[in-house]
DNA sequence: GGTATGGCTTGACCTGTATCAAGTCATGAC
DNA sequence: GTCATGACTTGATACAGGTCAAGCCATACC
């Protein structure tokens, strides 16, 4: 059995498909959409805990999230690695690494996940007659660059209880836009994972859940979420020095 | 006097710079490179202290630094910040924050700069008759991308007398590319702005710097570095677990 | 059913880094 | 020269979060 196999692509349309209003095309007059069908020619889907890619390879597409979910993380030669983002259906993976065309980072999939391959030489050869289809991958790259700021505000000047209230906050949020509940979900990466991404231990992490659940802000089992008191949550965040 | 002064732009050619072989149009063919001559329009001083620009203006142009030096910063309303990087000449500025047609963060300057006015409309259309433009673009949001996942990396997974070593080997090899000495050079940062960037006090900045110094790892005068064991600074970051 | 497994929790203790508090040094104004 | 100022250093102490260790719970497999 293949762990990253090509499905059909009957209908790998994007102006045609649900992810379209979240996804790459965000944003872009539905004529132009429809002139992006030819960007999609191939789906993967990749198993749980396989790479959609692995640093060092080479790179010569994006890939849009299409089901599931995907974490990207940084290796090291001594075995360590770094989390640098999880992604949700509708995001954009492999923007870093465009440099020397091989991937910075590796992809690997949370649970069973399912992607858009968009090669970047279809993205200049649909740009020459959609040109704002370039201003739409600045666009999300600069997002990237955005987003990664966000982190790095998170891992160098919050504590421990901050950043993990503004990690549920995030997921909340992204969840949301995808027309899930923003109160009740369920994570998709395990406590070590969390902790990998947010400079914390496993240990710290897990305290902090229980004590976010007797204080009342939110409730608990493994990985499944209530938020309770997204307030509370909030001023964790933003009001104390 | 002001602030933030347009200088003239004799030779504001792409083609003729000096800053080309690092700046916005590496590793381009040089008949391409002067295709670019129109694409800087205007240049810009800064005096020390004062911003490019702030979080919340309004985007519509990168900047290329041409001398000086800048750092961006993400400002929280409780008047907290996060460095989120420093920049060195023939570095591009400007480039999270493409999102919503505003800068997500501020520049300001380290001391008096010089950049390059670059401004979005121009790209598209130059890059309408340069197509490899866009590589260069994506490219550099590309790295980008990717310096600030290393900067996670490092908040997220090193020790503090790690982060500062990985910090010196960094602005050491970037100074390197720049043509200046790669063991001896002058910080244009302050311990204070250092310690916020690495996610560290500055008591603790100041400390590590006696302790590599104490441990003949470097020399240090105020702001004057010279690395005199680079080896050791690299087994500090790499090898430990 | 038992039992193995991996993921999570909890407790006790330790340590790296922050915090608080004096200094010291370099620089510039007068 | 004196003095003020801001940047840095150094020490003493506190505490957040890491580390080590034990146990728990859900799941899956026999």
């Amino acid at each position: 059995m293949q762990k990253r196999v090509p499905v059909g692509i009957e209908s790998a349309h994007c102006s045609t498909c649900m992810m379209g209003h979240v996804c790459l095309p965000t944003g872009m007059p539905s004529h132009e959409i429809e002139q992006l069908d030819t960007l999609v020619k191939e789906r993967i889907r990749v198993e749980k805990g396989q790479p959609l890619f692995r640093q060092g390879e080479t790179l010569n597409a994006l890939f849009g999230l299409r089901l599931g979910s995907i974490k990207t993380q940084l290796e090291e030669a001594n075995g360590q690695h770094q989390i640098t983002g999880f992604f949700l259906p509708g995001e954009i993976i492999g923007l870093d690494g465009m440099v020397d065309g091989e991937h910075s980072s590796s992809a690997i999939a949370m649970e069973d996940s399912e992607v858009c391959v968009v090669r970047i030489e279809d993205i200049d050869e649909v740009s020459r007659y959609v040109p704002s289809l370039q201003h739409q991958v600045r666009r999300i790259m600069s997002k990237e660059i955005a987003r990664s700021h966000q982190v790095l505000l998170a891992l160098g000047s919050m504590r421990s209880e901050q950043r993990l209230a503004a990690f549920l906050i995030n997921m909340s949020q992204r969840l949301a836009v995808l027309g899930y509940s923003s109160t009740d979900f369920v994570m998709r990466m395990g406590r070590e994972e969390i902790g990998n991404y947010l400079g914390l231990t496993i240990e710290t992490v897990s305290r902090l859940f229980s004590r976010f659940a007797r204080d009342g802000l939110i409730r608990v089992s493994q990985r499944e979420v209530r938020i309770l008191d997204m307030v509370a949550l909030n001023e964790l965040v933003g009001k104390p020095c």
